[in-house]
DNA sequence: GCGTTGCCATAGATCGAGGCTATCAAACTT
DNA sequence: AAGTTTGATAGCCTCGATCTATGGCAACGC
């Protein structure tokens, strides 16, 4: 408390010496006269009282302790620029790009619903879609490539905040003239000996679906794993045994007079919890919040179930 | 560019009003009066163009952008302060307490060597000295527990740093009487097929040896497990089969007249390398790399090799 | 070896950001 | 309705960041 903190304006000298090694060109590079940076540095120095820049007429370099200061000082200084970053995106909530990864088990079934409120009430923002499995979308969030992610919660990704946005049961899908068909309160147990077809290898909702399975002592028809949900169901129509479906998927992928019935669950019911992901220096968790209250209000007439808004978001 | 960045004295007046929730004590906290710290929050909402706080003269709360960038600007602050730390702890190198966390291989043999050295050339350091296998001291560290680990490397953790040290060779130890003994070029294949002793779960140097028992094809007496290298080399001279030891614990282990004898590898000689690890976010880099440079002090006269000294740290 | 050149530090003047005191305006209390 | 609490505004002042001009020092050229 006795030391003067260091300026930010000492901060951006120290930091534009580090990077020309030269003061003469690093004061312009900072729109400032030459005596000006040095001072600041000089001052700087005084206030820590340490030497952070070993000067010789020849040449520039920093001792030991200047490259660390230098290196937290660019974080400071980066993450200013971020807070003003914050602030222009909150000044026009919702507008330019969005790259929004989606799961291709919630894709066609929520997108639909999502578009057209988004484009009504936010005509600015730009969503940029791209279907990929969770393990892609989130590589490709935490490189920066996408903005957020739409996929089953948790991740427990270190670095990544996940809201959750709604719970969606597992609903069975069987041949009509199934024993099961038009149940409403199956349990899972009833599944024991079943053939189910699953989606293949990397689908989040196969490893979710196959532990359902598992624990019911359900057989998995290995040969016939599907790359989509709709190629299932087109198999269980084929009679070649019976799947699971998350519920937002029921509408579009059972029509009628397709042979197809459904049955629900007892509980507890199989479910997953969707939600969004970003990565938590995100300079847009105000615009996240936002659109994750679009997909909320997307969803009514759906028989979801919404989470709980987190405290301090706007609802 | 065109907007002018935030002051330093602006986020400390918004970090205060967020703090109390009230501009009057938070002016007295920060040592200022209440309408400086009142046009300084005000000021700050000018240049971001942005509302932060919800004024009423009952109650003062922040919006939904106010929490984003309260947040960030404490993020901001508190890394200044770490930039005074680092200036004060290089002010005073090598001084206070140092928590170091070793690992029970290392321990026994290194630190007979270091601890004279550094009393001799430091002694306003205080190291506290604690031993415990690789897992427990990364966690102590993590947590904030240790200040400082000495163990095998790569541990590949996020957000540790690590420093090499020296690379220690693996050596053959043997009963007198065996064929081995005294051998000076011994293939890792010529453990095909022996008993070998090693120390039980959780040390790092047990998982090497293994690694070197595998590839050669010998066995692991698993019944006879050992908490130290120095039970194990008991165990050998009893004749119950031949152990690896690293280097530095020879000189120790093996002493004259006990009937035991050691034998070194052909190469690519099986080795481990040795070094220190830390917080990448600790303040005291500086001290850890003097440190390194004193247990690199305390290593000739052994047959260690010492790792390079990376570029930047003052060898 | 001596002048030239390049480069960083110092000096003194200027101007604006940020600080303070005094006062006002609004809203809740009694 | 008067008082109290609390944040905003006004006006003044101080200090620090900036500028131009100049000094000092080391390396290089001829």
């Amino acid at each position: 408390m006795a030391t003067p903190q260091p300026t930010f304006t000492q901060l951006r000298a120290l930091v534009g010496v580090a990077d020309h090694r030269h003061f003469g060109r690093a004061a312009a590079a900072l729109h400032v006269s030459q005596p000006t940076l040095s001072s600041a540095v000089a001052a700087l120095e005084r206030t820590l009282g340490v030497q952070l820049v070993e000067r010789t007429t020849r040449s520039v370099l920093l001792t030991g302790v200047g490259e660390q200061i230098v290196a937290r000082a660019r974080g400071v200084l980066g993450a200013v620029d971020d807070i003003a970053e914050v602030a222009v995106r909150a000044r026009a909530p919702l507008t330019g790009d969005i790259r929004l990864g989606v799961i291709p088990t919630v894709a066609p079934y929520l997108l639909p619903r999502l578009l057209p409120t988004l484009r009504g009430r936010w005509p600015q923002a730009r969503l940029r879609l791209r279907e990929a499995q969770t393990a892609t979308l989130l590589a490709e969030l935490r490189g920066g490539a996408l903005d957020l992610a739409l996929l089953a919660l948790p991740n427990d990704e270190p670095g990544i905040t996940e809201i959750p946005l709604y719970d969606e049961d597992f609903v069975l899908v069987i041949p009509a003239e199934h024993p099961l068909a038009g149940g409403s309160a199956v349990p899972v147990a009833a599944l024991a000996g079943q053939d189910v077809l699953l989606l293949e290898d990397g689908h989040c909702f196969r490893a979710q679906a196959l532990d359902v399975c598992q624990e019911a002592g359900a057989r998995e028809r290995a040969t016939l794993r599907a790359a989509s949900l709709s190629t299932i169901v087109q198999m269980v129509a084929g009679g070649l045994g019976l799947t699971l479906l998350p519920a937002a998927a029921v509408g579009v992928e059972v029509g009628e007079g397709r042979g197809l019935a459904v049955a629900t669950f007892s509980r507890p019911v199989p479910h997953r919890r969707i939600g969004l992901a970003y990565r938590a220096t995100s300079a847009r968790v105000v615009d996240w919040d936002l659109l994750a209250q679009e997909v909320r209000a997307a969803l009514p007439g759906t028989d979801l179930e919404l989470c709980p808004v987190p405290a301090g978001n706007p609802g």
